[in-house]
DNA sequence: CTCCTATCCTGCGAGC
DNA sequence: TGCTCGCAGGATAGGA
């Protein structure tokens, strides 16, 4: 569910739920094994750690105490919200309890999520990896171009890679390259530079635009506020195969690329 | 190294 | 209506 534009959606939600600072007041995990297992004991030294901040690097949220961090990963379909009292859901994992009765709820059926602590003054492990943030200024056209350099695989899996790029991910991938007219299968090592520029300000384009929408809702896909986005409704290419493209009428074709379905105008695209 | 596949897990919609 | 099947926003291990 959650690429780069609903993860910092739900970043910003969090961020103004917790703009007063409430203390930690309990952790309470009803199943601990998402995709890892919860380290219960870390978590529980963050009892009464005040909230300091709640930042997004890549599909990740940090959310920082005086006591250290914890590090989300919402997987596929994993959600926060305010669960006031009395909103208990099948798949909720972790109820966050904080001074002034907010409680928040992790709920995330598949699992494919994480929940992870981080000591105080330290990164994860998970975070040393990834590539540059796109509206990072070191993401430009000129260093995607070289990340490319020798490789064979499809573009668009390359630009979800992301040691290539963070926070592209199956639906931004498709609409990025249908956006810069960009065939998904080619040859990632192909792209010129100057194609290279189109892409890194299609990517750029196509992120914010879902952000200022509040994201894609697929199915259970919400703010932490409980509201939906909107951006599925501004999908020009992703979904749609065999419905007329959005700019010349051509079928949109879809094919499975690096597992993933995969989305193009087989006319708009080279 | 790079690339490719399978896999984790549950729910839902399409098709019969 | 009820069943089965295939697919779903991600990331990673393991093998070629």
């Amino acid at each position: 569910m959650p690429e780069l534009p609903e993860v910092e959606v739900v970043k910003r939600g969090l961020e103004k739920i917790l703009e007063n600072k409430p203390t930690l007041q309990k952790i309470e995990l009803k199943r601990k094994d998402l995709r890892d297992v919860m380290p219960a004991k870390k978590l529980s030294t963050l009892v009464g750690a005040k909230i300091l901040s709640v930042e997004r690097r890549a599909k990740y949220l940090l959310i920082w105490t005086d006591k250290g961090g914890m590090l989300s990963h919402l997987g596929m379909t994993g959600t926060w919200r305010v669960a006031p009292e009395g909103d208990e859901r099948l798949h909720d994992h972790i109820y966050l309890h904080f001074s002034g009765g907010l409680r928040l709820a992790y709920r995330d059926p598949r699992r494919f999520g994480i929940f992870d602590f981080i000591p105080a003054g330290k990164t994860h492990p998970k975070l040393s990896e990834l590539g540059p943030e796109p509206f990072d200024a070191s993401f430009t056209g000129e260093t995607l171009w070289k990340s490319l350099r020798g490789k064979k695989i499809n573009l668009k899996v390359a630009i979800m890679d992301q040691k290539v790029v963070v926070g592209v991910g199956n639906i931004y991938a498709s609409e990025a390259l249908f956006a810069a007219g960009i065939k998904p299968n080619l040859p990632a090592e192909k792209l010129s530079a100057a194609r290279a520029e189109v892409l890194v300000r299609e990517i750029r384009k196509v992120l914010q635009t879902s952000i200022d929408s509040g994201g894609s809702s697929i199915s259970d896909f919400a703010q932490a506020s409980g509201e939906s986005g909107y951006f599925q409704t501004l999908f020009r290419v992703y979904d749609r195969a065999g419905e007329p493209c959005v700019v010349c009428k051509t079928k949109i074709k879809s094919t499975v690329m690096g597992g993933r379905s995969t989305y193009w105008c087989p006319h708009c695209q080279k």
